[in-house]
This record gives structure tokens, sequence and C-alpha cells, in this order.
DNA sequence: GCATTTTTCCCAAAGAACGAGAATTTTGTT
DNA sequence: AACAAAATTCTCGTTCTTTGGGAAAAATGC
């Protein structure tokens, strides 16, 4: 682990459930002393990634919220997504919810959405937050599609959640319980992660043809005859399709040139030092 | 500059005008070798804050997107402006865009937004975006605000940029301009950014007194008359002081404790490693 | 104003980054 | 499946930086 690596550690103990941090406090965190703590602090401060706000207490820094726009305007995934994900939205019955997600490090998580109607569920999976492998049609879809490889070290690692979350109890029935997923090409989930919502998901490849991101559409719970379920699935693997497609646009060099940058002037801080 | 520092400067080369790098392109930019570029990318994609997206080509990482909504959910500023922001965009005249936005660098960047009403205009200057120092309502107010001594050196950095931008012939000029704005407690643009787009700003501090940040109700030009702007003007003023009051309440220790979090668990990747 | 906290500074030892090129892995193509 | 090209990691002696405990300074709070 080099020193880089450690300082950018100190970003990862930004969480949700602990927002702020004294240098003490993330010195014994980190099991660094103070005066090394100081120093990854200034480094980020001075990047920006995290901000002093009011004497001793950090926060998550403005260069986030920066960085943030330029991915929602620019990322390949969320770029390819746009249209494919207002079609959906528009296409399936009103009071939807649509979730694009995809992998990142052992989790699955949210990466844009798109809401349609007033009665709108109140859900706990939003952009960016990490959902756990293992549940939700979300995930599942995605996990279903990795490599054989990295499937057996998860078992490896996670097989008592993988029991938990229903998936097999051992190795040949966790793979069964993927391969069904696969070979249909969708998963419906009812109520996996809040109660009252169904999720319908289907995987999406990157160019290098990998399934690392999902496309999903959420509703409450009822609105929908078996009928209409397997429309809407369908809806949403041809939307996933729609997305793998114009994901390969993205993979040529300056195929897209990013310049719906209107506005004042050339995106440059121009009193930046 | 330590090591730290120029490995973060990589993140810096992410901008919406230029999203996407390579490995070579990158270390050519930053005047280092190759070899060192790996390593940066190396550590920063293991972070999550920048992710390769097909052979060869980085983009912005999903580790940006979790922050961001963490920033979203706890940042003090932000939290403290939520209902601030909704009561504002009520009161005032429907078809308005209601901006926070804060200093950043020696920008002001935009860092939550609110719409209501169904002809929005369509600005601009969004959430992420950072705003030159000199231009806009949102940035004025703020300017105005600054120390004495960092507006000498601001001045002494940026005299062509000022005389542009109207605010001066010579520092006297700036200063009085600035005074101006200062006394009167507000500041009404008209058209500074965006045609046919009227920006009424206020300033906000933070727990230690001094402004950093800026409230801003933005509307189409014409749809107020003066009495209107009068009114709404002091509606921006009283907005801007319930943040920065309701800021103080975050200067202690655990005041708040996010635990709004409901939902599937603690918030733990609980696959992480 | 003084006490407390936060932050920077100091410096010699230890350890990591550096960087050119070789080796390896991955990727794209016939 | 074999090949060419690109991307990435590895190697290793040299050089430069980080390290960390404590002192000093600056900022903050009362």
């Amino acid at each position: 682990m080099s020193t880089v690596d450690k300082a950018l550690s100190l970003l990862s103990i930004f969480t949700a459930d602990k927002p702020q941090w004294t240098v003490e406090a993330a010195a014994e965190r980190l099991g660094v002393p103070a005066s090394t703590a100081y120093r990854y602090f200034r480094s980020l401060t001075s990047a920006g990634l995290i901000s002093d706000f009011s004497a001793g207490r950090y926060v998550i820094g403005p260069a986030i919220i920066e960085l943030d726009r330029i991915a929602r305007r620019t990322d390949p995934l969320i770029v390819a997504a746009q249209r494919p994900m207002d079609d959906l939205k528009l296409a399936a019955p009103k009071d939807n919810v649509i979730l694009l997600s995809r992998l990142f490090r052992t989790c699955v998580m949210c990466v844009d959405q798109r809401t349609r109607g007033d009665h709108v569920m109140s859900l706990s999976f939003e952009r960016g937050r990490p959902m756990p492998l293992f549940r939700s049609s979300v995930s599942k879809v995605i996990l279903a599609n990795l490599p054989s490889r990295t499937l057996s070290r998860i078992y490896d690692d996670e097989r008592s959640a993988i029991a938990t979350a229903g998936l097999g109890e051992d190795l040949y029935e966790f793979r069964a319980a993927l391969r069904e997923i696969r070979r249909a090409g969708f998963y419906i989930s009812h109520g996996e992660v809040d109660k009252g919502v169904v999720g319908i998901s289907a995987p999406v490849c990157s160019p290098d043809g990998d399934v690392f991101a999902s496309i999903s559409l959420v509703v409450p719970e009822g609105t929908m005859c078996a009928d209409e379920l397997r429309r809407s699935s369908q809806l949403v693997v041809k939307t996933a399709s729609a997305i793998s497609a114009a994901l390969m646009g993205f993979a040529e060099p300056s195929n897209h040139n990013f310049s719906n940058v209107s506005s004042f002037g050339p995106e440059s801080n121009f009193l930046e030092d």
C-alpha cells in the first residue's frame, strides 16, 4: 500500500453514518499519528475532496460535487442510458421509477434514476447508494452474469450471506440459481429491498462484452397482472440492449465530443490558479 | 508539492471538456513519465475515483457518485438550506429556480438547486458548475463580503477581468462597487449569465461569521414589477439568514446524527473488503 | 485578555517514489 | 487459434520524500 493509497483511504471513512471527522479521530481510525493525518487532510483539502467546516470539523468537499456533475454529463454509461431510460419511463405503467446501476467494488451502485408519476414510492435505493450483491433484482442480474472464477471466489467469501439470501446452500445450488437468472435474461424481485415494491431488472454489457451494469423498472406491488409483468420484462430487456448498444459507440476515442456545454464560455474556471 | 498532491492533480484533468483520458495522454499533460502515471492511475482507480471504461480509456469513477450522495445528505450547508430553500421556492412567484452556492477555490459553485413550475428556464448554472467570481448575483454577493486583504489580492490578480465585468477601473472603484452590494445586503442581476434571466442573491455566513455562500432566486425577466422585486429581495435575504442560523446548529460536534438513513440495514457495504 | 484547541514546523532515520526498459498481460485482428 | 499491437505491471539501484514525536505557532473560544 503506497503513500497515495494511504492518504486516499482517508476519503473512505466519510460515510453516511459518520460524515464529519476531526483530524484526531481520523488519525486514530486510520492508525496513523496526528502529524501524518494532518498531512493527509491537507492534501485532500487542497484538492477540494474534503473541506473544513468550522474549525476542526471536516466534511466531504466541493470537488466531489463538481466531479459528480462532470460524471453526470459525460460518463459513458450514464450518457448512453439517457434516452433508453426516458423511453422506458414513458412506455412503462405510470408511477414508476427507473434505476441505472453498476458494479462497484463488491456491491452494485445506482448511478442514475428517473421518476414518473405523482404517487412515487419512496425507495431506499437511490443514486449513489451501494447495494449488496445478493439482494434485489438490480444486483442479481449482474451477479448472475459475472465470470465463473469470480463467482467461485465470491461464494467462498460469502457463503453464509448467500445462503441467507436464498441463493443456495452450496456452490452447486448457487451456480444453478444464477444460471436460471442468466437464462431468463431478466429477474423480478418482490419486496427484497422495500416492502410492497416490485423490481424488474436486466443486465447491461460493456463494450468488452461483460455484464457490469443493470437497468431496472420499479413499480408498486399489485399494479400489473401476470401478462403486463411479462410485457414489461421484455421492455426492460430491450432497454438493456439499447444501452449496451449505445455504449459501444463510446468505445471509440473521440466519438463523442461532449460539446453540449453551451452557455457562458468554455468550461474553464478562469480564475483557477 | 507532495507525492499525494501530485497524484491527486490527476483528478483535476478530468473536466467537462475532456472527461476521458488515456494513461499516455495524462502522463504528457502532467509532465510525468508513463510508469509514474500508471502508478497514479492505479491508486486513484483502486480508490474508485476514476474507472477504466474499456481498455485504456479512463473516466471519473463511481466513488465520486457515492460520495456525492453522502454530501447531498449530510453536508452542513446543504442540509441547513433544505427547508429554507423549499420555503423560498413556494413563497416566490412560480416558475422559479432556487440556487444554493458556495465559494470554492477562486470560483463560486452551485451545490444544490430547486425548481418550481412547468415553464422552467434552462440555466447554464447548475449543481456542480463553477462560476467566475465577478459574474452573476450568485457570485457578487459573496465576493462583496470577502475580507479586505483577500479583495486586494484578487484585484491585483484579476484587474482586467474586474474592469471587463464593470466592477471598477481601479482598486478604489472596485471597493466602492462591492461596498454598495454589501450595504444593500442583496444583489439583483439581469442576464449576466443567461439572457432573459433575473437573479436575486443574498449572502450566507458560516458559523465563524464569514460569508462563504449565497442563496439565489432566479426568475424569467419581466415576471416582476419593481414592487414585487423589492418584496422578493427581502424574501431572499430572510432565507439567507435562516440558512446562516441553521448552520450554527451544525457547528456543535454531534448535534445531528444523520440517522434518517432507514431502509436496508446500516449503511455498510457488507461485502466490502 | 488567557487557556485550549488546531495546525504547522522540525529533523534524522526509514522507507517509498522515481523512471527507463524489460517482461507480462490484455486486446484486437487475420 | 495464432499473431500483432497495445496496455499494464514489474524490476531495481538511486534519489527523494515521508515518517512521527515533540516543540512552536496560529487560530479559536471563553
